[in-house]
DNA sequence: AATTTAAACTTAAACGATTAAGCAACTTGG
DNA sequence: CCAAGTTGCTTAATCGTTTAAGTTTAAATT
């Protein structure tokens, strides 16, 4: 790589110091009264020698790099790559660069990437926090990091968060499925005791108990790292001997493994058994009988997890939670 | 934020100067000549004080940040967001840290992220450039900063790039068709310049010359930025007074919006017409007869864009030139 | 015993910005 | 005409590392 052009040079060949050039660069020329043909020819020189200020320098000054660090389950997720997005645009929005990290909700390779942020020296943090990694979050808030969990938080840790009202999301989903007529309602879920999936499973038991159904509550839970086709065997199995009338899917991905398994296993929906999925796919559109599924607001849940980031960073130091509301998206395969 | 440890810190905790406990913490401690147990106390007391780097300060110093800059189009596009993870678990193998950005395919915004990003001092970048872009993408190579082109390259430039073998992706595409029977083959495309398109629109032209098909020729080009509803409408169009018996869709994207078209229009697949999309997604298997399409090799294309970059950063001035093979997985929607 | 070599450190400059404090050379007010 | 203020800069410290170039003390060699 070629030398750099630095505030050095611009300082040489206008001849004055590197601090006018740094306070009329900055636009601190009024302020700090620098004469108006100085500051011309300093802008000039700037301009004639593309200058590009040293941010790196920059930020070890200043002590703040602007940058966010975001830390997700997988970047790969459609998920969470339409939330990254999001969170990227608001961050330029407001001047920051977004750097990411999947942790394959793994505490090893999540407390890596934390460490790995840390050092960079991010002025924030968003995260989707892994089980089991309650630890590695408290030790940011005892450093005092801005922090916003995202999609789940950790009931026992004080941080800001901005999540899904997952109760009521499958509270709902349920409702909906009683009142088409279906009362073996299983659910499928993943094996994970944070706060999204419990609630996911509390709404589902609180519902079907409050429609008289509780003998009817059943809940399969699969492990989060099996490939597809070890989910889409588990699930397909499931429904070979069919105890359930209607499936609710925890997440995307066991939705889309449950769609897998209902076309091995040549399933009538929602004749014989009806569905509701998590999230939004075009494979939901595309399935026999379009799905009916449980929406996200993602683009506002990326915009208030930036905007109460940027919050923290400028110094309020209250904790702000928010829990969105989601959408039931009502279509064939529910009957 | 709490205030962080500096070598400082350790070295007056244990009475040494800041360059001993850096030679230690370094791994220098023998090639340096630090003492036994001044090296170990300096091991004790970084951890203790739960010391970690600051890489703001070593970057500043060394000049180089171990960051890789990524530039996509989208990474809410699964493609993109799959290859961005393959980029990422890439990377951190070898130490190095991923920011990201999208430019949609504009040329401002992916400037401004060039920019920020030459600011951000990245040791190299991945780029899928956009169209007209290329004076920008010319800029990198005078500053002789590392740069891996991805998915496109600009033929005018000498760069190192990794792309798919659009042509004779598309071309084995026609002959498949060819060889089921299909002769009005028409593509749909985007109104692009860019290598990759016009790669694979020639491919499709070159096969219809070559199976004399060349009066059937016919090409929708459709401008990138359209929403998803106004490319559906466009393929609807085409469809209603139907001139082909088979269609080729050149990205994902555009094989989504045809799907919807598809079903929309309520045409058969393959009886009244074949498909074959690019780059597959779930939604290609729950189509009624699931989709033949041209699927690329991500995860290769990921890592050698990684190597070569590594490559490159450690002095390599060569460019690396390569064009992989795609794979051709053909399903019930060619009949 | 004088000189060289080695061991175990320290000193201080450097990276490229920011910014508080300082200092001439004017201008103004009384 | 002199003190005070204003203008237009400069000086130099600082952020936290890295690293070339010393320095001191002890051991080895001649």
């Amino acid at each position: 790589m070629s030398k750099k052009v630095s505030l050095k040079d611009i300082a040489t060949k206008v001849g004055v110091s590197t601090a006018t050039v740094s306070y009329v660069l900055n636009g601190l020329e009024k302020e700090k009264r620098v004469g108006v043909e100085v500051a011309k020819k300093i802008k000039d020189a700037a301009r004639e020698l593309n200058y590009m200020p040293n941010q790196i320098a920059r930020s070890l000054r200043k002590g703040s790099t602007n940058t966010i660090g975001l830390i997700v389950a997988d970047i790969a997720n459609p998920f969470f790559g339409q939330l990254a997005r999001i969170v990227e645009d608001e961050a330029i929005k407001h001047n920051y660069t977004v750097i990411f990290g999947s942790s394959d909700e793994d505490c090893v390779k999540s407390e890596a990437l934390i460490d790995t942020f840390v050092n960079r020296q991010v002025d924030g943090f968003i995260i989707a926090p892994s089980e089991g990694c309650k630890s590695q979050i408290n030790a940011l808030i005892n450093r005092e990091v801005p922090l916003v969990l995202i999609d789940r938080y950790l009931p026992q840790l004080n941080t800001s968060y901005v999540v899904l009202d997952n109760f009521t999301a499958v509270y709902d989903a349920v409702t909906h499925l009683v009142e088409k007529g279906h009362r073996r309602i299983g659910m499928v879920a993943y094996e994970n005791s944070l706060i999204h999936m419990s609630e996911r499973i509390r709404g589902y038991k609180e519902a079907m108990i409050d429609h008289q159904l509780e003998k009817e509550i059943r809940i399969k839970k699969i492990a989060y790292n099996l490939p597809r086709q070890e989910m889409e065997k588990i699930i397909g199995e499931m429904l070979t001997h069919l105890i359930s009338d209607a499936l609710i899917f925890a997440t995307n991905a066991l939705s889309l493994a449950g769609l897998y398994a209902v076309k091995t296993n040549q399933k009538k929906v929602p004749e014989e058994l009806a569905l509701i999925g998590f999230d939004g796919n075009e494979a939901f559109d595309f399935f026999d009988s379009p799905l009916t599924y449980i929406k996200q607001p993602l683009e506002q849940m990326g915009r208030e997890s930036v905007r109460i980031l940027l919050d923290e960073m400028k110094g309020n130091t209250e904790n702000q939670h928010i829990q969105m509301a989601s959408k039931l998206i009502t279509r064939a395969s529910c009957g």
